[in-house]
DNA sequence: GTAATACCAGCA
DNA sequence: GCTGGTATTACG
């Protein structure tokens, strides 16, 4: 029995309309692309479901008004039913209309298989070579040898033999993680491949594409109009089953996927900022379950997330185990012996000092990582002032070139302070140390040593010489130079502790962790602070011993893993307060902002509701911001429906499992 | 995304 | 009350 209401999705925030078939058009099915009519216009959609005469949508809106489906764009299902499926569940899970999903998966546009009826183009259908940043040298050349690779050729196999759906996480650095997508995706069709960067793709081209050749297609926002519609016909022509890209990749439309390598997983640049806010491993995850694929998880340093799914045995556990190098954690205990100005103290520690000019004089490259940009914050030791940002609150950074700047919100004001803006002493003490402070430190000890500093613009430039001090903040190891250095000394990365936020501990592990994963076999990782205990569960960069007090600092506090969080921040439009009325979720309110709704659900649940608390955003901006932590996503859900009540101004944006 | 409509300040 | 511009809603 035929039916003949279908539900369509437009790539706009819409949820699905239902819509009728026209005498004489052919079959209908879900995942075909059609035009039809929305207001006065025509657009095109994708069928995700079909209806009988009955059940049309709630009853109330007169059948007569149900318009017809203009005509089919592509006939058999461009979407594959998995794939309809995921746009069912990211809207549920994201609680966003379907239409917003389809929207964020290929950029607003739906692409379709162009007929093949114009002749002009041949089959030269030659992938646009990407511009620029991946032309960088072809990844090969700087992959080691796999000392080891019988270690994890077990899991190579369980992978590979897994039938239906099967997730694992693969734990091993950069070079092995390569070879290891690349030898499960060999005899695979349909296979998915995401790294976090757009400036991962080229050594993962490189390395796949001598293998799958014109299999291989590139997927990226970084693509003209032109490459992407390009692109998405090859995938759906069936040309293209092997898609390499960043996290929009994952909704490449392949007939069947059946393996999806999803690399970095760790790397918060998954994390999709704006419109649907999804996670690109939660996506990944649910696509391999609804196609009944393999999923890979991999990175250098898993996030707790991942590494607690293999405890619970959900995931199975590959581990590339490596040497590590050595880690040198040192007391700063300077600071107490007073008289430092603005422009004359020593900050690099004189073992540190020596290692690093060691290094250099057997014409090796040495890494300094400072924790921010600017020269430092003027805090005066007399009353303990330092200047704020007057839209934001932030501790101003100075800059040598006479210049007091927010990091946060971008203001910045003339000054070059010399005594304090609020007693009048001379006792203002450089707090801090950015980059500026440490070149001045470096041109001071080791004053012919080549120097590279990190710019404040984007950095490309790329240095392959030798026996060069980097300087810089965490960005510069990006640069393909550092690969290699014999030592790196980070000062003062303490600071990345009171970073508010859950994951800050995780976050500065795994970078501690990528960058001695850049040194040269035998180097030495410094780790110079006025807080060595902080990184007691750092030194030996043992992810087993960190993740166990990481996990257990977690459950405590209730947070991921073992709780499902939400963010709502609430932008105000106008001028004036915002009021958050009470509502039944308050309880407590007491010592909180008024109208506060903190407190714990009382229907029960051990839902939490932490706020609202007031913040600025990046341009002073003002907003309100409200975290709910919750058992489960069903509590969390309901929890939020309840908060998002008691809010009738401003702009809402809900960020489920926010970074 | 944008046409239709609800809203509201300014005015007759 | 009427008008016209603008904010909000809803699109089948």
């Amino acid at each position: 029995m035929a039916s003949f209401f279908f539900d369509l999705v437009f790539p706009m925030k819409l949820k699905p309309l239902t819509y009728s078939k026209p005498e004489g058009m052919g079959t209908l099915l879900p995942g075909m692309i059609v035009e039809a009519e929305l207001k006065k216009t025509t657009r095109r959609a994708i069928v995700i479901g079909a209806r009988n005469a009955k059940d049309l949508p709630d009853r109330g809106f007169p059948a007569g008004s149900i318009k017809a489906v203009k005509s089919v764009v592509a006939g058999c299902p461009a979407l594959s039913s998995p794939l309809l499926e995921l746009i069912r569940w990211m809207a549920g899970y994201y609680m966003v209309p379907e239409g917003s999903v389809l929207k964020v998966m290929w950029g607003g546009e739906i692409f379709d298989e162009p007929t093949p009826g114009r002749k002009k183009g041949p089959k030269k259908t030659k992938e646009m070579r990407l511009p620029d940043t991946h032309a960088e040298l072809s990844g090969a050349e700087h992959t080691p040898r796999l000392p080891a690779w019988d270690h994890f050729a077990g899991g190579l196999e369980k992978l590979k033999q897994t039938c239906g759906y099967g997730a694992f996480l693969l734990h091993a650095g950069a070079p092995q993680e390569m070879e290891f997508v690349l030898a499960a995706a060999r005899d695979e069709k349909g296979v998915i491949v995401t790294c976090p960067e757009r400036s991962g793709l080229g050594q993962y081209e490189a390395a796949f594409r001598p293998v799958f050749g014109e299999r291989l297609c590139v997927l990226h926002g970084g693509l003209s109009p032109a490459q992407r519609r390009l692109a998405y016909a090859r995938i759906l022509k069936g040309e293209a089953d092997v898609v390499l890209g960043t996290r929009v990749a994952l909704f490449a439309p392949l007939k069947k996927a059946s393996l999806i390598a999803f690399t970095g997983e760790e790397n918060k640049n998954y994390k999709n900022q704006e419109d649907v806010r999804y996670g690109g491993r939660e996506v990944a995850v649910m696509r391999a379950w609804l196609e009944k694929a393999r999923v890979l998880l991999s990175s250098d340093c898993p996030s707790a997330e991942s590494y607690m799914n293999t405890l619970k045995g959900k995931y199975g556990y590959i581990r590339f185990e490596k040497e590590r190098p050595g880690i040198r954690v040192l007391k700063d205990a300077r600071g107490k012996q007073g008289s430092q100005s603005l422009n004359g103290s020593r900050l690099i520690d004189k073992s540190v000092g020596d290692a690093l000019s060691r290094a250099l004089q057997k014409g090796k490259s040495v890494l300094v990582l400072a924790n921010r940009p600017g020269h430092s914050v003027p805090y005066c030791e007399e009353c303990g002032h330092f200047e704020r940002c007057p839209s934001c609150g932030t501790a101003l950074v100075f800059h040598k070139e006479g210049a007091l700047c927010c990091h946060y919100c971008g203001f910045s004001r003339k000054s070059a302070p010399e005594t304090c803006g609020r007693c009048g002493s001379h006792s203002l003490k450089p707090l801090g140390a950015g980059i500026e402070r440490l070149e001045e430190e470096i041109k001071m000890l080791l004053p012919t040593a080549a120097l590279r500093i990190e710019s404040g613009r984007k950095e490309t430039e790329e240095t392959q010489e030798s026996a060069v001090i980097f300087l810089g903040t965490k960005k510069i190891s990006k640069n393909t130079g550092t690969y290699g250095a014999a030592a790196a000394a980070l000062i003062h990365p303490e600071s990345a502790f009171f970073q508010p936020g859950f994951r800050a501990r995780e976050r500065l592990f795994a970078e501690i962790n990528h960058l001695a994963g850049r040194l040269s076999p035998g180097g030495t990782l410094f780790i110079q602070t006025k807080t060595p205990e902080l990184f007691q569960t750092m030194k030996n960069l043992d992810y087993e011993a960190f993740m166990k007090t990481e996990l257990e600092e977690r459950k405590a506090l209730g947070y991921p893993p073992f709780s499902k969080l939400a963010h709502i921040a609430i932008k105000k439009e106008g001028k004036g307060d915002i009021s958050i009325p009470k509502t039944g979720l308050n309880i407590s309110g007491g010592g909180n902002p008024q109208g506060s709704i903190a407190g714990r659900d009382p229907a029960g649940n051990n839902v939490e509701i932490l706020g609202p608390v007031q913040k600025k955003d990046e341009r002073g901006g003002e907003f309100y911001s409200i975290l709910i932590k919750a058992p489960s996503a069903q509590e969390l859900k309901k929890a939020i429906a309840g908060v998002l009540k008691s809010i009738k101004e401003g702009k809402i944006t809900v960020d489920i499992d926010p970074a």
